[in-house]
DNA sequence: CCAAAAGTGTTACCTTTACACCCATGT
DNA sequence: ACATGGGTGTAAAGGTAACACTTTTGG
């Protein structure tokens, strides 16, 4: 690990050119990136966690996540912590907030960029791997003690969903290919935690052309079946959608 | 500088606990922060730019931006770097975006934090200071080139305070503290490249409470003087304001 | 027929927009 | 008196919220 050294003579070095410490203990740092996925099922938001088989922390739960690589994206570096830890492959994630305290990494100075996406549970199937031992959705509402700062950056990202949750599309990603209307207007109040009045909420989403409608309903329910929809071809993530 | 040999045997370590490198190749990034200061003045949007003194990108313009030292939060240098470079001092900034090309810095593997705030240019004087050569404000009509990524990043920075204008008190810093109603109006026109309606503009932002009369008026001006105003104690950044 | 939830129409209310008009001041 | 920009009132238009109602299914 890093020399202690570079940590006892930080100086300001602002009234020369150049620095006071030598130009190599400033490149002394590592970053990593966390990954929090939040994924839907029965009517409860969750987030993706992983039991750490390695050092430090080991046997806590935490956000998918791993160190960069010296020579990597930042982008890239997402996805392949993601994939390498869960199998998850080739999911768009977006960038939240950047996490540097000192102590905030037992080894050394690890500075981290966290990055979340929303997806539907029925359609990955993640799978434990390299050292996470163990995987699972954990509901929003029962989060255990997390590795690290987990716990921050996992209320951050929290934030994040919400803010853009009202006004971008990001929030039907969380819903299986074929959904009813009741689907989306019950994920958005869970998110949001807040209640909408049915038949507005119904015009709303109708009227912002996001959705196509199947020749489909919902079968095997004890009362009328409703109409299925599936997420319109046009609809991209600059598409808007205030609820 | 990082050992090159570090560059050239990346390789995937998620089949086993641990890494295929050793850890200490890991911690041979450096971090930065850069900070994007916008000003107001003669109705024009400006931004704090300097021209560097030092290498790489020696007599460049850039952002006031330099290395984070190992063992100091990010939001401590975030201070430290844009005092230390423009004498500007206890200037709250909100973080927007972290940029990390493998190619964005020529000395070495370093990743940046973007931070951003908008300041009254009547009320700082900053003064280049330490290895910045020059110092000024710059129209966002009239960019000049700008070392390393800084480009990007202030287009980024940008688009953050766009966004931001809409749903927040922020403009207000950039204003005197004393104002009139049209100061108001003309700078969120100009930020958001909107025109509008005068009477509809000035009961949204009298609703708003944000703003304290005070009992004064403009002077010399050759038509009938506006009433001043200063931003009422009570508005905090929490507060919303939508136009 | 009933229960349950899908799905729709109507109205009152509020906000936004457009625009006209009056007001105060220096010259 | 008049030109200039400050400051205000109002009515039309549009969107939102509340709620009652009709429809379709399984049992």
């Amino acid at each position: 690990m890093t020399d202690k050294s570079i940590f006892d003579d930080d100086k300001d070095p602002s009234d020369s050119y150049g620095y006071s410490i030598p130009l190599k203990d400033f490149f002394s740092c590592a970053l990593s990136v966390d990954c929090a996925i939040f994924g839907y099922e029965d009517n409860d938001v969750k987030i993706l966690l992983i039991k750490r088989g390695a050092e430090p922390f080991k046997n806590s739960w935490a956000l998918p996540g791993d160190l960069m690589y010296p020579r990597e994206n930042l982008e890239d570096a997402a996805q392949r912590v993601l994939k390498s830890l869960t199998g998850i492959e080739n999911l768009f994630m977006e960038q939240a907030h950047s996490f540097g305290g000192v102590q905030r990494h037992p080894t050394g100075r690890v500075i981290t960029v966290s990055y979340y996406s929303l997806v539907n549970i029925q359609d990955y199937k993640p799978k434990a791997s390299s050292w996470a031992k163990k995987l699972k959705w954990h509901s929003l509402k029962e989060i255990p003690d997390l590795a690290f700062d987990h716990r921050d950056i996992l209320d951050s990202s929290v934030h994040s969903l919400r803010k853009n949750l009202r006004t971008r599309l990001i929030g039907f990603n969380l819903l299986p290919g074929k959904f009813t209307l009741k689907d989306v207007q019950q994920l958005y109040e869970l998110i949001l935690d807040q209640k909408f009045d049915k038949a507005n909420f119904r015009k709303k989403v109708l009227a912002s052309d996001f959705l196509e409608p199947l020749d489909e309903v919902e079968s095997n329910v004890p009362y009328r079946p409703a109409k299925l929809y599936k997420l319109a071809d046009i609809a991209d993530n600059s598409s808007s959608f205030e609820v």
